[in-house]
DNA sequence: TACGTTGGTGTTAACGTTTGCGCAAATTGT
DNA sequence: ACAATTTGCGCAAACGTTAACACCAACGTA
């Protein structure tokens, strides 16, 4: 059906590695062969088998990468960001969503890899690092984002600085007048989550803020986590006056609890979180939240990979960790 | 580095025939060998070589995936439910994002067909299928989905109906009392974007309502669209009482635009359009919406390709217009 | 005249699999 | 006890490429 070097090579009287040479356009070939090979690869709509080069090569010029959510803006952004690099370079992606969920994500480890990637690029849903941990050792390169699994050994990583983060957004709630605080992250077997609710803490130490443990919640990064963890706090008689989501869903869920409960933002109860951006600008209230460089993120992984695959010796790992940015907006804005 | 099915073989002093058939269960294996092999398998952490399978099988057990816009929610739930089906029928996708540009899904397409992908499924943002002809002539299957590039012979296409879904939106407006119209689409050569305009028209002209062509225009799908082309017509005296956009982004712009000047929603101009599913439920107003179900279309047309897999000799080409579904919300509800 | 050079091309061996074929040994049936 | 069958396994070809190597012809140079 489809041509391959042979069938040109046939209908022209020469050997497949003319026709080859042609194409690659290494090695010495007559002008003249060049043209009429150039003409019939038109002609019979020639397409190279990228798959039997990818054998030859020993390298399928493909990464894989792996999120846990291909739906949330964010992920959605460092794809891209992947992507760009990736076309760059003459790489190409295999995007694997493992919603969220630890078996589907190492399931997804060993589809890759068996599909001789040239590196991984993982936001991973897991705690610890023991299923990559092989993979490495056979020389596949993997890079971290987002969230880092607890591992002995280096890693490659990139991320923003979330503690600092955390710390900031906290500093800001203090610096608005804001006393009562209350807490809902993720999953704390995830460096994001832990991070985040470590720095949160920090600052409200340093400030001298009492620490109020019933306020403090982990669920998982969802809307609904977010919904009824506030929804039981605000049936409460004691309330929280501001609240430090995890990530956006956290803080979505929790803000139709707010309304629900008839409760004004930032008036009664303030909001702040991560990655709360908003392509629509319809979002009311406009939420307080420090936010990724996502696309960013995604090109950097990418360009670690492809440095790595240059550069098969050297044995570097990096850690790449971005200065948060903050936005603030009228959820936790008190003062005008 | 990596085990290949020759170290097991040598390791086990048998032939490599004899692991490749332990590893595919297929032919007849002494059950001591087979448990020596599997032993090895594991000791060596042996990984097949997805790479020289797909070679041999002359199948890569890949869906080619093209879709504008990856961060747009319906195109990644599209991508989910593609997802879905190909894991239950182990395969894997490859998911490309042609950024809305015509040169750049055409690079795609024939970046996947040189990966070998058992089929292509693609949100096309071009006017015509040419590109596409000689790949299906050579034995790919392509399946459209959302938008439908005019072709002259046959093809597998799997969307709602747009037409009738516009007509279902006039009348909704129609029946709130709003007579007078307006129309942002999207560009005019996809079908996603016509369709919609003459459903909606037509329904105007079933009614005997007057079609106010000044109110009339196409843009991108884009924020941008909706913002400029709606500021323009608010700063004349002459407004118009509802706006139809032809999808999500199109309308916030226009909302965006609509509450710079201080207008209300529904009250002194509604607002529907399609796929405004908001999964944070905090967008204000909530916007009546044609909601397309993504996931939906991209199993069936996973599923169309499998099916094309499985039976290659058979040349038929399925089209599937799914019932369109209406969320009445807010922006255009006067009456209560 | 002979000899290096170089341009153009074909031959061949890989890359890691799968699979049809064949052969010897083991098992079964008569 | 001998033929017929079954079982277990190796051999080798193939999938579509690439690239090292070898070869021949034509040419320039000593």
């Amino acid at each position: 059906m489809k041509a391959t070097l042979k069938d040109i090579a046939e209908h022209l009287n020469v050997s497949v590695s003319t026709v080859s040479r042609v194409i690659n356009g290494k090695g010495r070939v007559g002008k003249e062969t060049r043209e009429r090979v150039l003409e019939a690869i038109k002609e019979l709509n020639y397409q190279p088998n990228e798959i039997a080069r990818s054998l030859k090569r020993q390298s399928s010029r493909t990464i894989g990468v792996i999120v846990p959510d291909i739906s949330n803006a964010f992920y959605a952004n460092i794809i891209k960001g992947i992507e760009k690099v990736a076309r760059e370079n003459e790489k190409s992606i295999i995007v694997c969503n493992s919603d969220e969920n630890i078996t589907l994500e190492e399931e997804y480890v060993q589809l890759l890899a068996q599909k001789q990637v040239i590196g991984l690029i993982v936001a991973s849903v897991g705690g610890n690092a023991e299923v990559f941990k092989q993979y490495r050792q056979h020389g596949l390169p993997i890079v971290f984002i987002d969230n880092l699994p607890k591992i002995e050994d280096n890693y490659d990583f990139v991320a923003i600085d979330n503690y600092k983060a955390s710390y900031k957004l906290a500093e800001h709630l203090i610096e608005q007048g804001y006393r009562k605080f209350a807490i809902i992250t993720g999953p704390l077997n995830q460096s994001t989550a832990s991070e985040r609710q470590e720095g949160f803490i920090k600052c409200l130490k340093d400030n001298g803020i009492e620490i109020n443990y019933k306020f403090i919640a982990s669920g998982e990064f969802k809307l609904e986590s977010g919904y009824s963890i506030m929804k039981k706090w605000l049936k409460g008689i004691d309330k929280p006056m501001a609240l430090f989501a995890a990530n956006n869903f956290i803080a979505y869920g929790a803000i139709k609890a707010i309304n629900e409960e008839g409760l004004k933002i930032p008036e009664d109860i303030a909001v702040v979180c991560f990655d709360a951006v908003d392509v629509t600008g319809l979002i009311k209230p406009q939420i307080t939240s420090v936010n990724q460089p996502a696309f960013d993120i995604g090109t950097i992984a990418a360009n670690i990979i492809i440095r790595k695959e240059k550069n098969k010796k050297v044995k570097a790992y990096e850690k790449v960790i971005l200065e948060p940015d903050m936005a603030i907006n009228e959820s936790s804005l008190l003062k005008k």
